[in-house]
DNA sequence: ACCCTCCATAAGTGATGCTGATGCCCGTCG
DNA sequence: CGACGGGCATCAGCATCACTTATGGAGGGT
């Protein structure tokens, strides 16, 4: 009757499944159930949700979806943090991070022992440290100088800033503008562009750092490795933007122009939730002794 | 046994009450109804979450209400926009504004007929767009020159800009820089400051766009009224910093003098969930054709 | 010392949420 | 064209749950 977790969590695995009987599968329930669901649903809203035969979403329906997922991730999140606060500090370190934000100055910070390294895609890394699964986060991407970076905030995240470097622009070596010593991004708006948002740093980013549009996506990655993305390149397959410490790649048919213009650096932050104790703290101390 | 939403909004009553009965009376519960959430959402996270005797969040309480709220915005969001769709579409247009984002621009865009107009502080706009309680949303703040506004994402809102307007420094007429021409925001740091987070530009915004620290309040003050607060600067309880449109009140016994350092402008936007419809698409329209 | 307030607990009851069985609709295939 | 089968809706039955009322116990104030 009201917008129990539970009815969410049902309506968003058959909507994804696009089946009542696949979601009960999924579920450990029986059709019978998930259907009651979803009518207890509908006649909360007044309003049907789902189109039966096929089943998908009515525009009712898309709009709970955008709300359904970030709601039951922030119950995830809630759950874990106060679970988090319940227990013996954890021990060991389980840390998020993109690949490039793994920089050589983060990962010489990193404690001897006892670390769990997750590398995930961009978008995911908040929602881990949120969750719990990861007591520690580390995200990158392009800012202004000083400024910080902009995340989607599922939950109550404290971030601080662990380093900036210089971005350049990732050419296979044959390239008319390899010989370049800088290179200006609105002078590559209309070049072939890799669109990597696990690995390199997303194309959206670009077009907010140029302010308008262009960078169309010659190919999409959507691995976490940044040896393959280097090699994308080489290829000729687009260029990819990418912070200095991870373009230095001598012997990979690759050349790393800096990027003159606009002013914009590559910057890595630790995202993590209330306070830290145990080793993450101690990790991100050694972060900030050691903070260009 | 899982966390329903009840359980949390029980919670957040009994937290923000103190008391168990006082939150069951609120409610329409009884008191053991009330005691018997709070056992089970205690047993269900595994952790105590009020200490009784005086009734008070222990530390994962707290943690538990930072989330709670947000999350039950969210689902009176969700819930909003959802029958929304399914009802409709609203006669008129309601629409909630900080007092300062209603410019004579934006007035003078306003629909001749059927409108309501709510003012209210700056951090309750984004709720009440979210929740239903208004088609539109007006929110001003300071910003770069054409960058965003941070707003607080309760729920996915779309923003746009509905324009930019010079800073103003407002201070009474006899104060010794009332002479100059332009002032910079550095050399006001230690001065005395209204903070007015409902009607002028709340003083955390200085500080982020100044850097540092300082801009310590002289005076608190939680109207919406515009009025009021330039009266209270004209008193010489502090200064105020405001649109140009806003400052511009000769008779009044201040000076408004121009903010030259850092190029920072007040701006306005406008926020809304989903798409627009009827009188509140007319009106947006309305507003970017006037667009400074 | 007593009482009064306030939270915890126990027992009872109506409502809820599940399962299993059955019905109905529609697409498919003989 | 009719029979079959997959898939969602509906029904009845039952176990559990979420309330209520009633009572107990702990503190603080007079």
């Amino acid at each position: 009757m009201r917008m129990d977790p539970h009815l969410l969590r049902t309506y968003v695995a058959v909507a994804r499944l696009a089946s009542f009987s696949a979601a009960a599968r999924e579920l450990g329930y029986t059709q019978s159930a998930v259907s009651q669901h979803i009518a207890a649903l509908e006649q909360d809203l007044g309003t049907p949700l789902l189109g039966r035969r096929p089943v998908a979403p009515t525009r009712a329906g898309e709009r709970l979806l955008e709300h359904a997922g970030p709601l039951l991730l922030r119950l995830d999140a809630a759950r874990a943090e106060v679970t988090a606060l319940a227990g013996a500090p954890d021990e060991g370190l389980t840390l998020a991070a993109t690949p490039t934000a793994l920089t050589p100055r983060t990962l010489r910070a990193l404690p001897p022992t006892g670390v769990t390294l997750r590398v995930l895609p961009r978008a995911d890394v908040p929602e881990a440290v949120a969750t719990g699964a990861a007591h520690l986060g580390l995200v990158d991407g392009l800012a202004a100088p000083n400024d910080p970076l902009r995340l989607a905030d599922v939950a109550p995240l404290t971030t601080r800033g662990a380093g900036q470097e210089p971005v350049r622009v990732l050419l296979p070596a044959g390239h008319p503008l390899a010989r370049r010593t800088g290179l200006r991004l609105g002078d590559l708006a209309d070049a072939r562009w890799l669109d990597a948002p696990g690995a390199g740093l997303p194309l959206h980013q670009l077009r907010a750092a140029h302010g308008t549009g262009g960078f169309r996506p010659a190919l999409r990655y959507e691995g976490t490795d940044v040896r393959t993305l280097i090699g994308l390149a080489a290829a000729g397959h687009g260029l990819v933007l990418l912070p200095e410490s991870a373009a230095a790649a001598p012997g990979t048919g690759t050349v790393a122009v800096p990027l003159t213009e606009p002013r914009v650096v590559h910057r890595t932050e630790v995202v993590h939730t209330g306070e830290l104790r145990g080793a993450a703290a101690a990790f991100a101390v050694r972060l900030d002794i050691t903070r260009s």
